[in-house]
DNA sequence: CATGAATGAGAATTCATTCAT
DNA sequence: GATGAATGAATTCTCATTCAT
C-alpha cells in the first residue's frame, strides 16, 4: 500500500496558489493545476472531494498565514510604537514574500461562496488578544475589535495591493504607521 | 429604438453583477447571465467583443460608482468633520444599497487579469480633489494622497466586507469617524 | 435564428438505440452517440438536459412502440384466433424489424431508475381495452387485466430474447399461440 | 484463513447485486461497490479479473439461483397440478425474498454483452428434465421445451417485475396457477 | 492476501463563442 | 439588432485498473 505523499499535497496547493496569483480564480481549472504541480488530475481528488472543497480548504489553511507570519516577527517586550510599526511592515513584506499566498487569500475573501466558509474573527483573535494586553496596560487607547482590526490591516493591504512603480512605498508607509501610532497610542 | 437596445444592456450589465454576487466571479458563465437577463447569450455579444472584455467594461464603469455615490453627497460647505463622516457612511451605505456592485466591484479588483485594466487612482481623485481643496485651506492635515485614500476607505469597506450580524455596525462606524476625524482635521 | 433541426434528434435517439442494442445500456456514453450521430457532444444537450432525462425520455417515448405496432396490425372484425394469432406473431417480428428498440425498451424497463418513471401500465390499455370488447361479446374469457398480459406478452418476448439458431421459431409460435387460444376464447 | 477470503468475496457479490438492484447496472461502479463491501477496490481484483469478468461470473452463478430455489421446494411425489403452483408461487416468492438477485438477473440477461455468455438453457434443464417426466407418466401435456418455459417463468415474472401496490398479488398468481393447470396437465 | 495511492482514459456536462436566419 | 441552434474546446469529475508496500 503506497502512503498519502505529503510533498505531492503540497506541490498541488503551491501551484494552485500560484496559478490563481497569474491567471485569477476564474481563469485557473483542476487541469492546469495538476499540470503545474505535475499530477494526474485524477490525484487532486485523492487530496480533496471537489475544486471548491480544494479552494475553501487551503482558503481556511492560507487564511491566518499572515497573522501567523505577523506573530513571529513581534517580541513580547515591544512598546506600541514599534508594535504598529511591526505590525504594519509586516504586512506589507508578507504581502511580497508570498505574493501567491496574498492574493489568493484576498481573491478568496472576495469570493461569495469562499468568504461565508472561513471567519476573519478567528485568523485575527491572536493579534487582538496580544493587543487587549497592550490596551490593559495603558499603552494602547480602547477600540472596539472590529473597528482596531479594519484600522490597521486594511489600509495597508489596501497599499499592498495598489502597488504601483511610480509611487514610493517606503514613505507612504512611514506616514501610515505615523498615523497608526498618533492615532493607537496613549 | 434605441431605448429598447439601452434596456437591454443594462438589464445584461445588472445581471451580470448580481450573478457574481450570488456566485462570485467563478461561477459565473454568459449563458446563466443571457438566463438571468432573458435575452439570448449571442445578444450579449452584439454589445460586448469578449467576456473579458465585458467584465472589463462593466467593471471600469463600476468602479468609479461608490465614488460618484459619495460625490452627489458631499455639500461643498460641509466642514472637515462632515466632510469625512459623509465619506464613510457613504462608503458604508453604498455597500449596503448597492450590495452587487459594491461585491462586483472587490471582487475585479482583487482578479488580476482584471485589475491592471483599471487603476484606482483614477477614480478616487475627484475625492482625492476635493480634500486637497480642505487640505490648502487648512483643514485636512496634508498626507500623501495614496495613504490618504488608504485610511479614508479601506476600513470602512473592511468593514462592510466582513459585515456580521452579531457586531453593532453603527457603534463601529460611528469610532471609526471619530477616528479619522481625530487623525485628519487641523 | 436557426431552428430546431427534427432530423438530427431523429438521429441522436436512433444513434443510443442502435448503441444500447450493440453495446447495452451500460457501455454506452453521450460521446460515442453523438459521434455515432455524426453531431457534437454538446449538441445532445440543446434537445436533452442530461443523459438520463434523454433515455427516460426515448424510453417512455419508444416504451408503447411495440403496442402501437400491434394496433396496426389487429382488424376491428378479426375473430378471437386472429387476434391471438397477430399479438403474438406481430410481437415476435416487431421484436426482429426493430430488434434495436426492442432490446432498448427491455433493457430500459429492467432498470430501475428508469422504470419508475413509466408505467407498462398506459402502454398497454389500447390492446386492453380491445380485449374487453372481445370479452364482452363472449368470444374471450375473462381474466383479470393484469394476468391477461401476462400471459400474452411475456411468452413471446422470452423467445424473442431467447432467439437461438438451433430452435425452429415457427414451431414454438405456433405451439404458443395454439396454447393462448385454447386457453383465453371460449 | 479461507474462511475469512470467501467471507470478503460473499462480501463483494452482495455489494454489487445490492447496488445493481438501487441504482442499475450502469451507475454501479468498482469503487462503489468496493466502498459499499467495506473492502479496498484492488481487492476486487484478487478475486476477479475485470469488473466485466465479475459482472460474468456473478451473472453465470445467480442465472440459476431461481430454479435451485424452486427445486428445493418441488416433492418428488407432488401432483401436476401442486407442481405448477410451485413453480409460479415459487418464482414469484423468489423475486420478493431476494429481490436483488432476481434484479440483477433480469439486467444481466437483458444486456448484449452478458446474456451471451450464459444459457438459460442450462439453467432451466433441471425443471424441464422434471417436467419431461411428468410427460412421460401422462401428466402434462407434449409441449416443445421452450414452448413450455416461456409459458412457466416468463408470466410470473412479468408479475414480478410489474409489482404494483394497487393490485392483489394473490388473486393474479391463483388465476395464472388455474390458466397453466387448465393449459399444461392432461 | 490486502491495501490506499495513483493514474490515463474517458465520462458527463458546460463554456465562450459563432452561425444561419 | 436579435435570436436559438450548434459546436470545439475545455470543464469538473469518475472509471477501471495498476502500483508499491
Amino acid at each position: 500500500m503506497r502512503l498519502r505523499d505529503q510533498d505531492k499535497q503540497q506541490r498541488i496547493k503551491q501551484s494552485m496558489v500560484r496559478l490563481i496569483l497569474r491567471e485569477g480564480i476564474n481563469g485557473t481549472s483542476v487541469s492546469k493545476i495538476a499540470k503545474d504541480a505535475g499530477v494526474s488530475p485524477a490525484t487532486i481528488y485523492v487530496y480533496y472531494d471537489s475544486k471548491e472543497e480544494m479552494l475553501a480548504e487551503v482558503f481556511r489553511e492560507y487564511s491566518s498565514a499572515p497573522y501567523r507570519y505577523l506573530m513571529q516577527r513581534i517580541e513580547p517586550d515591544m512598546d506600541g510604537g514599534a508594535l504598529i510599526d511591526t505590525i504594519v511592515r509586516g504586512c506589507y513584506s508578507f504581502s511580497r514574500e508570498h505574493e501567491d499566498v496574498f492574493s489568493f487569500v484576498e481573491q478568496c475573501s472576495r469570493c461569495p461562496t469562499l468568504s461565508e466558509r472561513v471567519s476573519e474573527e478567528e485568523c485575527i483573535c491572536d493579534i487582538l488578544e496580544l493587543i487587549h494586553n497592550y490596551q490593559a496596560r495603558g499603552i494602547f487607547r480602547r477600540y472596539s475589535d472590529w473597528t482596531l482590526g479594519a484600522i490597521l490591516f486594511a489600509p495597508v493591504r489596501f497599499l499592498a495591493m495598489n502597488r504601483c512603480v511610480s509611487r514610493s512605498e517606503e514613505e507612504e508607509l512611514a506616514e501610515l504607521i505615523q498615523m497608526l501610532q498618533n492615532l493607537l497610542l496613549m
